[in-house]
RNA sequence: GCCGGGGUAGGGUAGUGGCUAUCCUGGGGGACUGUGGAUCCCCUGACCCGGGUUCAAUUCCCGGUCCCGGCCCCA
């Protein structure tokens, strides 16, 4: 063989094309019911946009390529940075909030695993410019409504980074120290924070504080809770009141709380959640939260903003597998005389102006030919064109499930 | 970047240090000249790549690559 696909991509059949779009259509059909609005962003954009937010490490994660211009170019990871920078080059002067969402290609150069790709799908959104707990909300409403549309189980965990923030704050930590504990927590790693926490000044208040709140975790009882033991931090306590107002407006009750969630990197500021599906392996199909410091990172004045994104490949591993079948015709010509083919190209522009899913025979084939082609690809209908029937303005109409054929008129088709 | 298991026609497989590499399925054509799922025949089509051992490698060894999965990482 010659070539092959590069490593981690993937090619999709027919069928598998069919199956995607039929669940990307339905999440999109929750987005517009949000009236969020479609939007799409360059594949590549410079690197030192793509690098913005995380710094140069990146880099090893990246597609990176230098195009003719010798201008350093990535392959986008993610569509976050794209728009955000689409916002401040051109819509922030459209009115607030803006509702954006997308659905793209995106790519990372690591090593693939289960559900992990080095181009993968991602369906996500992005709510700028309100910074009021019912705009959480209504990201983490339509994350799950998208999910409840194409009946996904699911487990969602809801966590607020201000918490710890707060702790943080009051016990003066460094930003490696902090950014240590949060990697820690990320990976549940509680043995290794156990330790590290250890290695810290007034090491046995902390510890004993962040484990009280990683073990907080339930449903919305435990936030009370966790306010009583958390009364000396000021942060922490805005955070938790934050956290509660927005679960008012969550209209879904099968929330965990969970101040485990870390969110890999930085730019989360407030609320942040994680979905998982059941499969081994490929849980995590969704991440979001607030990231009020993005924009003003970007050069533009502070606004606030929150969304999140399915991983939408994970989306299609965590949903059971289902039938796709098409309404499709195949019109056949009893013999090949130009005359007869003509006639079947005429029938098929007709009812191709009428909506429908039609082949005209290509291969030159018999009759018998073409019902048994017809027969295997799951032809519903097959048009049969006759001289005889023909000269009595017929054709004959057959259908491939219940093996019934009956003469209809050319006009009743 | 690291680790484990794999790689034989489009899909699924058998097998071997040497002879025309097995079978099923699929695809094209025919038997069948105006009615499908059957049967028969013909055609199509593969040992991942490179190196080594050997008289001879698809087979054994090494390296690479890709696939599956696990670490690391995951904006």
């Amino acid at each position: 063989m010659m070539f092959k696909k590069p490593k981690g991509t993937r090619d999709f059949t027919p069928i598998e094309m069919k199956k995607r779009r039929i669940i990307e259509n339905k999440l999109r059909t929750v987005f517009d019911s949000y009236n969020f609005k479609e939007i799409n962003t360059p594949t590549f954009e410079s690197f030192e946009l793509l690098s913005k937010k995380t710094g140069e490490d990146i880099r090893k994660q990246l597609f990176v390529f230098k195009d003719h211009g010798n201008r350093e170019m990535g392959l986008r990871p993610e569509l976050t940075s794209s728009v955000v920078r689409f916002y401040i080059n051109e819509l922030k002067n459209l009115p607030k909030p803006l509702k954006l969402y997308y659905f793209a290609n995106c790519f990372r150069y690591e090593n693939p695993q289960a559900g992990r790709y080095r181009e993968f799908w991602q369906m996500g959104c992005e709510l700028i410019g309100s910074k009021y707990p019912i705009a959480d909300a209504e990201i983490i409403n339509l994350a799950m409504d998208g999910l409840n549309k194409i009946n996904m189980d699911y487990e969602i965990n809801i966590g607020h980074l201000g918490v710890l923030k707060g702790i943080f704050k009051e016990f003066e930590l460094s930003e490696d120290e902090e950014l240590k504990i949060r990697r820690l927590i990320d990976k549940e790693d509680y043995e290794g924070l156990e330790n590290y926490l250890s290695e810290l000044k007034s090491s046995d208040e902390l510890k004993d504080i962040i484990f009280k709140i990683l073990n907080s975790k339930g449903d919305k009882s435990v936030i009370p809770d966790l306010k009583e033991v958390l009364k000396d931090y000021p942060t922490s306590i805005e955070a938790l009141n934050n956290l509660e107002e927005i679960l008012e407006f969550v209209k879904h009750d099968n929330i965990v709380i969970n101040f485990g969630i870390a969110r890999g990197l930085d730019y989360y500021t407030g609320m942040v959640f994680e979905i998982y599906g059941k499969r081994e392996g490929a849980r995590q199909v969704c991440g979001g939260g607030r990231y009020d410091n993005l924009i003003e990172l970007f050069g533009e004045q502070p606004t606030p903003a929150v969304g999140f994104a399915y991983g939408f490949d994970r989306v299609m591993l965590n949903i059971d597998d289902f039938e796709v079948e098409d309404e499709s015709i195949l019109i056949i010509p009893i013999k090949k005389d130009k005359k007869l083919l003509k006639e079947c190209l005429n029938i098929a522009d007709k009812l191709r102006k009428s909506g429908k899913s039609v082949e005209v025979d290509l291969m030159n084939r018999k009759l018998n030919k073409a019902l048994n082609y017809a027969n295997t690809v799951g032809i519903n209908k097959v048009i049969i064109v006759g001289e005889k029937e023909l000269s009595e303005g017929k054709v004959s109409l057959k259908n491939m499930k219940t093996g019934e054929q009956e003469l209809v008129g050319l006009e009743d088709l």
